[in-house]
DNA sequence: TGCTACTTGTG
DNA sequence: ACAAGTAGC
């Protein structure tokens, strides 16, 4: 089930398909599987419009797989030739395995056996066949994914162009005004040297393929821009990476990766979870990261892993409550980026960074967001704060808080938790899972 | 792709 | 004091 995030961008992304299809002389077909099986209810279009032959783009988590098996079974037996293909990955999961023939768990190593052979598909273009529009099928509109009363994706609209052509020009834009310097830059949330694809590439909007071959025509001849391009190829390789270990996980978004994990003493604390949610923990950095979330459906992926740090360890909530509150604000969710980033900063996923490296959200608000762009941005009513107490704004003399029309503790909370008692209780909680 | 407490060396 | 290095969480 998509977030409603997602269900914004599923229903702009879907119009714009819709449109090009119309351009083409055909018509979108719309199907939703409501209270039967996908599979039934694709035997039935394919009975109904006398269909000879159904492709589609594999998916890889267990509940995915079954029913596209399912599907193909299905479909094949009734004689409707289904046939599904590589559609969103570099390459399969299945693809990339260690001398003895199992999946990486480490990221380093799964990286240096991708490169060196791997060549980008290119696409073909528009295939040459004749459309239909000769049809019935569902409507758009009954199918409400626009958010109403409240509507609270004007944001969101002001942040994204949602569909193949936004995407072309996200990637243009990037590699106009973010690619150089993205190695350096890429963690820094105030500069715009991210991509930003990560929606349209969820989407599939833009291919991953396309993406690389791009990538690596910008700095052929441009050796100033080759260690900044194979950086953001790396990145690019995390989502492969994630993909590889939803494929061999039951359930990648509800069981730890390890399952050393299944005994941790993980805090109930509802105010604490609003607090987070809403961006009122009192840390500028980390209410700003979601308060960006909240209003465009995106935050940077530094700071992505400053909040998921601060919920599973200053709040001690568990990861998959973080990971459900992302699912639902995302536009870029994703099946396995998502769950398997969040296992990742829980310490209990492949390859993980260890429990025990707990952020510093003082330091690192003044690491990666130097002169408080970023958090005057999203946090205004710190705005005219002195750069010095951006950081730890409760440190502020109060003379200093009057002047500047902020009271903490009024227009702006105190922290719900106090760094250096929560980081101990986080420790200490996580040295009772050895015992 | 940490942080902290503690050390040693310098002034 | 304070930088620089490092062990252990």
């Amino acid at each position: 089930m998509l977030g409603g995030a997602k269900r914004w961008w599923l229903d702009k992304s879907l119009r714009a398909l819709s449109e090009k299809i119309e351009n083409l002389g055909g018509k979108l077909f719309l199907k939703r599987n409501t209270d039967r099986s996908t599979a039934d209810v694709l035997l039935d279009v394919c009975r109904t419009h006398n269909v000879k032959s159904v492709f589609w783009n594999r998916r890889y988590s267990t509940s995915e797989t079954d029913i596209d098996k399912s599907v193909k079974s299905v479909l094949s037996e009734a004689g409707h030739s289904p046939s599904s293909f590589s559609g969103s990955l570099l390459k399969e999961p299945w693809e990339v395995k260690t001398n003895s023939g199992n999946p990486y768990k480490v990221f380093t190593p799964f990286w240096n056996a991708l490169k060196p052979d791997f060549a980008p598909k290119h696409p073909d273009g528009i295939p040459d066949c004749s459309f239909f529009s000769d049809f019935d099928c569902e409507d758009l509109e009954d199918w409400a994914l626009h958010p109403s009363k409240p509507d609270w994706s004007d944001g969101l609209g002001d942040a994204w162009i949602p569909g193949e052509d936004g995407a072309k020009a996200c990637l243009e834009a990037f590699f106009d005004e973010g690619l150089k310097g993205y190695k350096e830059k890429r963690d820094r949330p105030d500069l715009p040297n991210t991509s930003r694809l990560s929606p349209y590439l969820s989407f599939g909007e833009i291919s991953v393929h396309e993406i690389w071959s791009r990538t690596l025509q910008k700095i052929s001849g441009a050796s100033e821009l080759e260690s900044d391009g194979w950086a953001f190829l790396r990145e690019l390789a995390w989502r492969d990476f994630s993909y590889s270990l939803l494929f061999q996980s039951k359930d990648l978004s509800t069981e730890n990766w390890n399952d050393k994990f299944d005994g941790f003493p993980w805090e109930k604390n509802e105010t604490c979870l609003t607090a987070w949610q809403k961006g009122q923990t009192g840390y500028p950095i980390v209410d700003a990261g979601m308060r960006e979330l909240w209003t465009t459906g995106w935050m940077h992926n530094r700071v992505r892993m400053i909040v998921a740090s601060f919920l599973i360890k200053h709040l001690m909530i568990d990861w998959r409550t973080g990971e459900e509150w992302f699912w639902d604000t995302l536009v870029d969710a994703d099946t396995a980026n998502n769950p398997a980033s969040w296992q990742w900063v829980a310490g209990s996923g492949a390859d993980a960074s260890p429990y025990f490296r707990i952020f510093n959200p003082i330091t690192q608000g003044e690491k990666f967001d130097p002169d408080g762009v970023y958090i005057r941005k999203w946090v205004p009513e710190l705005s005219k704060l002195p750069r010095k107490c951006l950081f730890a704004p409760w440190d502020t003399p109060r003379d200093v808080q009057k002047e500047c029309g902020v009271l903490i503790g009024h227009d702006y909370p105190k922290p719900i938790v106090i760094h250096k008692q929560a980081r101990q209780r986080a420790l200490d909680a996580y040295e009772s899972l050895k015992t």
